[in-house]
DNA sequence: ACATTAAGTGATT
DNA sequence: AATCACTTAATGT
């Protein structure tokens, strides 16, 4: 019974960092309430395609990305999960559907705070922060939408590219990166030639520096 | 020392 | 921009 109370402790403090900004006092009480921590280490799966889903993250460390996989085999990044945001689709998939249409996996050693999916509908009605939470996120998630078409539609592949290490160094708060060009080619949906080829570049321009399996960004 | 995996490169479409 | 075919470099056993 003291470790539960601990527990909740130790929850009402993450909420307090990060959350209690976003979210009416009655509101945070009702997630220490019902709330379990869960510390997620890097590279481990959270949830996979068709997983029932009883419960949704707020991330309190870390970082979680979000998938959906084509028929083809193919992987598309919906969108990253970190502290203080969240990808709306993540709670949406739970009001009509149980299972989820993602999979969801550290890219970082991570922590978050699970919330029950049948709290949702109940919370959605009672507090208008958890409204406004849910719909700055999906708002959030159309404008990265709207970028990514317009960059896949009006940039080359260079520019993609530097925007894909931008985009990396920031989520994984380092600018030393531990990937390899083929992992870059897959998510860019690309050959692996090409990014070695414009990586190469990039270095001989002096914004980033090579080593096997390791990307240095230095400026851009 | 050997096999395996990652990265670099020229040529072709 | 993609694919192929090949080389070279790094890494693990």
């Amino acid at each position: 019974m003291l470790t539960m109370i601990e527990g909740k402790r130790v929850l009402k403090e993450k909420l307090d960092d990060y959350y209690s900004e976003i979210f009416e006092k009655e509101l945070i009480e009702e997630i220490i309430e019902v709330g379990g921590l869960r510390n997620i280490s890097n590279g481990e799966l959270l949830i996979n395609i068709g997983d029932e889903l009883t419960h949704i993250p707020l991330i309190t460390r870390g970082a979680i990305k979000l998938i959906i996989e084509e028929e083809n085999h193919d992987e598309i990044v919906l969108c990253y999960l970190e502290k203080g945001s969240t990808c709306a689709i993540s709670f949406v998939n739970c009001i009509h559907r149980s299972k989820s249409i993602f999979r969801a996996i550290a890219v970082r050693d991570s922590e978050a705070i699970l919330i029950p999916v049948k709290k949702l509908d109940e919370w959605l009605v009672k507090y208008k922060t958890f409204r406004y939470f849910i719909i700055d996120s999906y708002h959030f998630r159309l404008i990265e939408a709207i970028k990514s078409v317009k960059s896949l539609a009006f940039k080359n592949l260079d520019e993609r590219l530097i925007e894909y290490l931008m985009d990396k160094v920031k989520l994984m708060k380092t600018n030393i990166l531990n990937i390899t060009h083929q992992e870059i080619a897959t998510d860019m949906h690309t050959s692996r030639t090409i990014i070695s080829r414009l990586l190469k570049d990039l270095e001989n321009e002096g914004k980033i520096k090579l080593k096997i399996k390791k990307i240095i960004i230095k400026k851009m």
